[in-house]
DNA sequence: GTTATCCGTGCAACCGGTTGCAGATGTGGG
DNA sequence: CCCACATCTGCAACCGGTTGCACGGATAAC
């Protein structure tokens, strides 16, 4: 088991502490608390200290204080575009406070995340959890053993920071209805999908009011080829204009249409959610942006501040959205 | 400073001790080595500590050990569409030998970088380092306290994955001399970066070799606007295929051909790298597949090795690549 | 000059596990 | 029947910090 070792040893506090001439505890204070400490102490220490190469055990202080200065952030798929903002935006701000967060790929998997939030529950303080696939009964089990921060997800009595893309979608509609769209469909999402009820609901609400006429139609679950498979039904359906659950089927249908003949937007309108594509995309595509990396701030802005002691821990923060407009809508041919 | 507790009260050793009538010793060996107990005593300690909700705390484990199942990874840019894969496949093979990661999102800053490396280094076992930012003295710094893995950054003595684009470029302009294209261009990336140093190497000695004449276009950061700007050169430079240094810019010539009344593949073609957007656009696009996932995977595999004692820790594994071919490329217009 | 107060430092217990060593018990061989 | 040996379990020290408490000296108040 010699593991090749490198010079790895690490300095500890009791070296510190006798090359200084004080106490374990001076040189502790020194690093923690140096207010306590002589002026002159302090410096002495903390010359020494830098000399002999010392920095304070991370774990060791974890284990006598309890503060992990660690928080674990849990998405269900890495690798889809509508995550990665949301973990840019929780890391920014664990920076600002100086944690460390661990990531979890759950997979889309609720026995994955469950195992995962076990193994983190050990050294965090808290848990910020994206799109939780878990029932509402494990999140409240695991809520109980440490404070814990959903996006995306509602559940009462628990913080939480919502994605609310009703006005996004709503100027989504109302653009449409403005271009001269008198028929259009809405591309929908999993139907357990808090978002997706939210984003239905609001194309179908707003259709009404402006007296548009609306066409649902299901898709098991949101990606490229539902797309593709949706546009068919989108021209039978003879609407001049289509908006999708998120970007990716909204892609899929520009497809699908090309498949048939049809091009965006001359021919049909095409909006898309979540704004993940958006200009990386041709032709660049109108989209209800989500501010993801918002969310994720908040979120870790929350948990934070719910550990330092002031907020209450049941927030519901709900982030607005807005319409985005780019290439692919545009007035109805006729 | 109430902090609303919840019943966070974690069971310990000793309380499941106590509660099965063992010494702490007992409980500890029930969990980590159980073949030296007695059979039922393990299976009793292990059926108290299941009531009270006892779960082995990782910390103290850690602290005492010197094992603390952790590693770190960093990364310049979560939202490049380019790491998650990488981060998909580390953090698989993580879960594989139940480690946690730490995720680092340096925001291309080699400041940040070694910020966030020296708060992880006290918490892990060893650290994988994707396209690092960082000097190579700073890397051999950090080598020298921890086990470094490098992803796509080849430095001399240091273990390292790096994603070997040059046969799957080779068969790009391969494929474009066969569909009979004679004058190429490469769509370059950062001239700093390794990858577009070995892509544009390998394009320009293939293209010599099937007496191809090819152009090289400067971009000075890769991205969708920079290839909308590259593709008037393109046109200028009267060639018929485009190879670019990654998908977005891809993306981005392909935009920047249709504003100028343009299509692909009819009119040109065009073949992106890393094959992060692929599927997920329209016309989906021919592109040198990059396997990330397999390099996170990899590397993180690499680590584990040698964190149990086996391998040597200066291994350079080259990661294969090849074309994938899609809708972006066709025989060129008479 | 004596006593109350404050400041700076050290002692020792503690966080929650792990592990080398030794003692207790039981088994088989001679 | 006794001894050697293997098996199981406990004792106590240790990992590297933190922190309540007490103590000694200096300063201020009287």
């Amino acid at each position: 088991m010699t593991r090749t070792t490198v010079s790895r040893s690490t300095p500890t506090i009791s070296q510190v502490a006798s090359a200084a001439g004080v106490s374990r505890s001076s040189v502790s204070r020194a690093f923690s608390r140096p207010e306590l400490l002589g002026k002159e102490t302090v410096e002495r220490i903390l010359a020494v200290a830098r000399d002999i190469g010392y920095v304070p055990n991370h774990t060791a202080r974890a284990l006598s204080t309890g503060r992990y200065s660690n928080i674990a952030l849990v998405v269900p798929d890495v690798a889809n575009p509508f995550f990665p903002p949301i973990i840019e935006g929780a890391q920014a701000e664990a920076d600002q406070s100086d944690f460390c967060v661990f990531l979890g790929n759950s997979g889309e998997s609720p026995r994955h995340e469950d195992a995962l939030l076990d193994r983190f529950m050990g050294q965090v303080e808290g848990v910020v959890l994206v799109s939780s696939r878990l029932s509402e009964a494990r999140i409240r089990h695991h809520a109980a053993r440490k404070p814990i921060v959903l996006v995306n997800r509602d559940v009462k009595g628990l913080a939480r920071v919502l994605i609310d893309s009703s006005q996004g979608v709503e100027q989504a509609v109302v653009h449409l209805n403005e271009l001269g769209h008198r028929r259009i469909a809405y591309v929908a999402g999993p139907a357990q999908s808090w978002s997706n009820r939210q984003r239905r609901a609001t194309v179908v609400r707003v259709s009404k009011r402006l007296g548009l006429a609306v066409t649902v139609i299901p898709t098991p679950v949101p990606s490229y080829a539902a797309g593709v498979a949706a546009a068919k039904q989108i021209i039978k359906s003879s609407v001049t204009a289509a908006v999708a659950f998120d970007d990716l089927t909204a892609q899929g249908v520009m497809a699908g249409l090309a498949e048939q003949g049809l091009t965006v937007p001359s021919d049909m309108s095409v909006i898309g959610c979540d704004d993940v594509l958006g200009a990386s995309t041709y032709p660049a595509m109108t989209s209800v942006s989500s501010r993801s990396a918002e969310a994720g701030k908040a979120a870790v802005s929350l948990l934070l501040d719910f550990l330092s002691g002031s907020s209450l821990g049941d927030a519901r923060l709900a982030l607005d959205t807005h319409l985005v407009m780019r290439q692919t809508t545009l007035a109805p041919a006729t």
